[in-house]
Parts: structure tokens; sequence; C-alpha cells
DNA sequence: CCATATTACATGCAATTGCATCTATGGACT
DNA sequence: AGTCCATAGATGCAATTGCATGTAATATGG
């Protein structure tokens, strides 16, 4: 396998995957679909629509963000009080809570979604190919699924 | 050149880049280095020490931040307060400011700075080699480099 | 089975953030 | 120069965030 990678080469690495997450971040924010939801509540609902049994768990969502766990137990109060996302208490544990998407918290991230798509497409595909986008790709997974475990 | 690359492509390469941005500033968020001084804060003297005249002005600073300018114009005031930082009015344009570390924020710096880059290696080096951290910067690079003229 | 530790989430409260707006300077056009 | 528009930052204020801590439920160890 490879050999062990230098420090400059995984921390120049990482300041640049970095700063393009922060120069993408910044152009995406501005969009109008964005103005309807802020992104961070945007990000809850997508994290929600991809969950396979519709339910998810508190902590596990908070897991996938970067906001700590009051806040997030505050925005899930919040997008409840708007009629986005549903609760329930989990049966298998009477502390923890079940969150999932109402109809119109679904229909509220299809529409957003789908605008998302859309100028996340415009914005990167000029910029690489094909073989090197899906080369991104597997490079930040192996990277990303190699972290789990630590 | 390339094909032109498929929507599926370049937004699932995204989401892989973004969950792993999200998934490595989550396990650095909690080190120790982090608890003299916000993740935040840290990047705006890191982005100083990285200016070649050591000043820069606030609205550059700004474009290479997530935060939206009222905010950094007051985090700037704090790290001012805190002696980290030093501002001046900048001479070509009476409107601007311009802001340097003191000494003692760029000790800071150099103190967090180091500590950071060991656990950011320690985290990422066992998961890739060393030609996939160079590839994985190659691209982000270029795909980084690629958005500025737009 | 009880005492203790741990985990999941909620809440009080101070600090930070963003939005809208304000002030001051600079630039452009006539 | 004078008017108008754009840009750089600062500020009032409400909303969001995080830290410390609280409450309730579960796991653990004797």
């Amino acid at each position: 396998m490879g050999n062990q990678p230098q420090i400059r080469t995984t921390t120049e690495a990482w300041e640049s995957l970095f700063r393009t997450q922060v120069a993408v971040m910044r152009r995406l924010q501005q969009l109008p679909e964005f103005k309807k939801l802020a992104m961070r509540e945007y990000d809850v609902l997508f994290n929600l629509s991809n969950c396979p049994t519709g339910w998810t768990r508190l902590n596990e969502l908070n897991e996938a963000l970067l906001i700590s766990q009051p806040s997030l137990s505050r925005m899930v109060e919040r997008l409840e009080a708007k009629g986005l996302v549903r609760r329930r208490t989990a049966e298998s544990d009477q502390r923890g809570i079940e969150i999932s998407l109402t109809e119109a918290g679904a229909k509220l991230q299809q529409e957003i979604g789908r605008e998302h798509v859309r100028h996340l497409h415009e914005m990167l595909a000029p910029r690489l190919s094909e073989a090197e986008f899906r080369q991104l790709h597997e490079l930040t997974d192996k990277l990303r699924t190699g972290l789990k475990n630590s």
C-alpha cells in the first residue's frame, strides 16, 4: 500500500479541501433558495429525507451536523413549530426522541433541494471533468469512512 | 479535455466532500487547543498569519470566512480587546480598515497551530496514502481556483 | 436489587450571529 | 464642482448559538 504521508502533505490537502468548502458555501448561501430556509435548517430536512425509515434519532442527526446538541434541540423545536418536522419519543429508549419530516417539510425539502442541486451543478460542473469528480468523490469517501472508526 | 460531468456526479462529489469536512471538523472542535480560542477565531488569526505584508483588509479577510460582515467586525473588536489583533485605517481608502496580529496574537496562533497540525495529521494520515493526499489537494485546488472567476 | 454512573435530551442564561440600517468615503457621470 | 450611486465598516436589535447544568431514563457493578 502507499507510503506514510508527510505532515505537510496531509495538512495542505486538508487546508485546500477546507478552503474549497468555504468558497462554495459562501456562494451557495447567497442563492435565493436559502431565503426560504437557512442552510443549516435545510441540512436537517435533507438529512431526514435521506433516512430510510423516515424517523431519525436526535443524537444520530446531531452527529451529521456541526451545531451543538442544545442548538439542534431548539432548531428542531422551531422546525416543529413551523410544521416541517414531527417528533415522538423513541420506543426502545424512553429518553430518546425521534424526528421525521411532515408532508410540508418533505415538500419544502424537495423544492429547495431541486434548486440547490441545479445551482450546485452550474457552479461546479465547469471546474472539473466527470472523471475528476469521481476521483474526488472516492477520495473524500475513503477519508470519511476511515474516520468513523476512531 | 474531460466530458461534461453528469449532475449526479458533481452533486454526489460535493456531498461527499461536505460530509467529510463536517466529520473532520466535529472531531477537531473537541480537541484541547480549541478551548483556548474558538475555531472561528483561530481561523482569523491563521489567515492573518498567512498574509505576506502582515496587514489585511477586513473585507478581504471576510471573503475567506463563512461569517457575515457585521459578525467579523465584532469578532475583530473582541480579538482586539484581547490584545491578539491590531487595527488601523487603510491609507489608500479611508473607509477601510486593516488588521494585523500583535506579538501575543502571533504567538497564540503558532501555539494553537502546532497542536492543530499535529492532531490533524494523526487524524488524517492513516486514511489515505501520500499520493492520494496529493491528488485530493490538486483536485480541490483546481475546483476552488476555478470558482474565483465567476 | 440497590447505588452509582452514563446517556439523551431540555433549559437558563450569557455570548455570538445575522439582518437591516446607518455613516462616511470613494467613484462616476454630467 | 455637484449629484447620485457604490463600497467599507459600524451599530441597534432580535434570533440563534453554546456552555453549564438540570431532569429523566438506562446501563453497570457490587
